[in-house]
RNA sequence: GCCCACGUAGCUCAGGUGGUAGAGCAUCGCCUUGGUAAGGCGAAGGUCCCCGGUUCGAAUCCGGGCGUGGGCUCCA
């Protein structure tokens, strides 16, 4: 492919194999359709693909006899022969081939007068380089899937079709990897959310609008309590504010203008009314702000609320949890002088890290998101876009934290570090969030009153410390394959008495569970044990306590846990010491 | 929104080149009271995603929707 493309070259001997292997897939199609136009094919994580305008819509079914072709072509033992053309007829050869995306490239992309590139057999490409010797030395190779991407990565520009493919090099590594995206099909949150019957969609209610279920809702309900009580432990505020406001709000903001794609049409009402479902809960907290004279000396104000914001996502870009229409975020905006802004900024990290350790979010990096030069997309001046962004970097590296940058990421009022994770897939999803913004004070006119009695302007800090409520659950669900942590499951006990002559003994171990504000069920289905402890297996509860006769004469558990591990233990212990584990919210 | 694929019982999936469908699991009933990952027998359960069209006849063919999955674009 083009490495006149925006992708960093690179000598990794596995890039180099993944992008050979890119230009052995592009040879193999062009031999087989000869009408089609290549555009670029770089190698990616795990592999490569290559864009393809063809002349007939390609499907799955077409990637076996591309994939042979490409085996075939492989043990030809072709050389990779880099050569160096000038402009003029690097342009004729393209011209001939009937390459106009590359001819694209070369007038676009292309400095001064050489042209690099590589001949593999017949097949010519734009590239840069470099290359494995031989199609011979690729051998560990796999398409998988054909989709559809824009030429240019813009929405405007033709649509290509897109031929992923996986390389590795060895055999042994294609294996493995093709393990993994087994693997990854079973830790996948979409289907342990039906299976351990967490969540539900349904066409009746709307695309992106998932239904939390009583075992989803509980672990919810947990995850709430545990926010918000650290929370107020750190001084947040927590409101209570709707979901709705009217249009006016947006404009002030300036969501409407934009990030107007995104909202719901408003509702209209025959009085002239128009009401608008939130996509966010900034101005929401700004008007709890305003609604009294704010001093000095009640800032910073950390007004904090688990908020429902509603997004119309076009339907394309929906994913299970990830990326829904309705979703409650662990929302706060921070309102402080310029003097507290380093502090706070550090605080929110601070959070965030404290709830990924908690829960267990041990993979996550650092986005610095930053705007780039589109300049109608973003509010405010360079200055203040500065100062907010020196502010998070100066946040990032006084904590001793790594970052990567993201141009043109940042919310259009100012930049954002971003705590990226990424689900089973290996896609890469934002949770945790903090941002500084100089813009909505300005357009709401937020003041305080300072020490010398003068009006100032406070700075906010907007900041999802644990995320959105579903794409941290996804995310949970995922980490843990369902066997989350005794503090977070929906059943945290199953009784399972052998007979029946044990239900009365395994009803007082559930009441004393439950005393103990433990969530307990008993299994008293006409089964067998056997049964019962398959099933709470599948469920992956933590604990089973059989109740058998001489447990009940001893006042004993017989305690299973989900890893398979047996104890007898007076019923007592047991219960402490599962309250205990419980109370640490250990993992 | 765009590209490709898919949509059959609650779930996982067979089948069907046009004559209204089947398994396992789950559910329900009966029998079984069993010491650490599936006891037995039986029953019930489907407008084959929806709406049009072609046809004597459509779950099957055609068109249009809706939904799901994977990508692109966009984003918590």
């Amino acid at each position: 492919m083009g490495e006149y493309g925006d992708h960093e070259s690179t000598e990794d001997p596995v890039h180099v194999l993944r992008h050979s292997t890119a230009h052995l897939l592009a040879a193999a199609v062009t031999e087989l359709h000869p009408d089609a136009r290549y555009g670029i094919g770089p190698p990616v994580e795990d592999g490569f693909y290559y864009d393809f305008a063809f002349s007939r819509p390609i499907t799955e079914a077409d990637l076996a006899p591309i994939e042979s072709r490409m085996r075939r072509i492989a043990q030809e033992d072709r050389p990779f022969v880099h050569e160096t053309m000038t402009r003029e007829q690097a342009l004729a050869e393209f011209r001939k081939r009937g390459q106009d995306y590359k001819i694209e490239l070369i007038n676009d992309k292309v400095e001064g007068d050489e042209v690099s590139v590589y001949r593999t057999g017949e097949f010519l490409d734009l590239c840069r380089g470099p290359h494995v010797k031989s199609t011979k030395e690729l051998k560990a190779f796999k398409l998988l899937r054909v989709a559809g991407a824009y030429w240019r990565g813009d929405e405007k520009q033709p649509q290509l079709t897109r031929i992923y493919g996986t390389a590795w090099s060895s055999q042994k590594e294609l294996d493995e990897h093709m393990k993994f995206l087994e693997e990854a099909e079973k830790r996948d949150h979409k289907k342990l959310g039906r299976e351990l019957k967490l969540f539900t969609v349904d066409e009746r209610v709307g695309a992106g609008l998932p239904l939390w279920l009583p075992a989803g809702a509980t672990i919810r309900r947990e995850l709430e309590r545990f926010i918000v009580d650290e929370e107020l432990s750190r001084g947040y505020l927590h409101v209570r504010t709707p979901d709705v406001a009217r249009l006016d709000l947006y404009r002030q903001s300036g969501h409407l203008q934009l990030y107007g794609e995104n909202m719901y049409p408003p509702m209209r009402f025959e009085d002239g009314e128009e009401l608008e479902l939130r996509p966010v809960n900034c101005p929401h907290h700004i008007v709890v702000y305003q609604s009294e004279l704010r001093s000095y000396r009640d800032l910073p104000m950390r007004i904090a609320e688990i908020g429902n914001n509603w997004r119309y996502e076009r339907s394309g870009t929906l994913i299970g949890l990830n990326r829904v229409r309705a979703f409650a975020l662990n929302d706060a905006h921070i309102f402080c002088t310029p003097d507290q802004l380093m502090g706070e900024v550090k605080g929110a990290i601070d959070l965030a890290l404290y709830f990924s350790d908690v829960l267990g979010i041990d993979e996550f990096s650092y986005r610095l998101s930053a705007r780039d030069d589109v300049k109608d997309k973003w509010l405010g001046t360079e200055e203040q876009w500065d100062r907010a962004q020196a502010a998070l970097v100066e946040a990032l590296e006084s904590m001793g934290q790594k970052y990567h940058l993201g141009v043109g990421e940042a919310a259009f009022y100012g930049p954002k570090i971003d705590f990226q994770v990424k689900d089973a897939h290996r896609r890469e999803f934002t949770n945790s969030t903090v941002q500084v913004d100089f813009q909505l004070p300005e357009r709401f006119d937020l003041e305080y009153v300072a020490e010398d009695g003068s009006r100032q302007r406070p700075v906010m800090v907007h900041r999802g410390a644990a995320g959105s409520m579903e794409r941290l659950f996804s995310y949970l669900i995922e980490r843990y394959v369902g066997a989350f942590p005794t503090w977070l499951h929906p059943v945290q006990v199953v009784v399972i008495p052998i007979t029946d002559a044990q239900i009365e003994y395994a009803r007082v171990i559930e009441a004393r569970l439950r005393k103990a504000k433990l969530r307990v069920e008993v299994d008293d289905r006409p089964e067998r044990m056997q049964r019962k402890i398959r099933d709470a297996q599948a469920r992956k509860v933590p604990y089973m306590t059989i109740a058998g006769a001489r447990e009940a004469e001893a006042q004993h558990v017989n305690v299973r846990d989900r890893g398979g591990n047996q104890t007898d233990e007076a019923l007592d212990e047991f219960v402490q010491r599962v309250a205990h584990e419980v109370a640490e919210k250990r993992r």
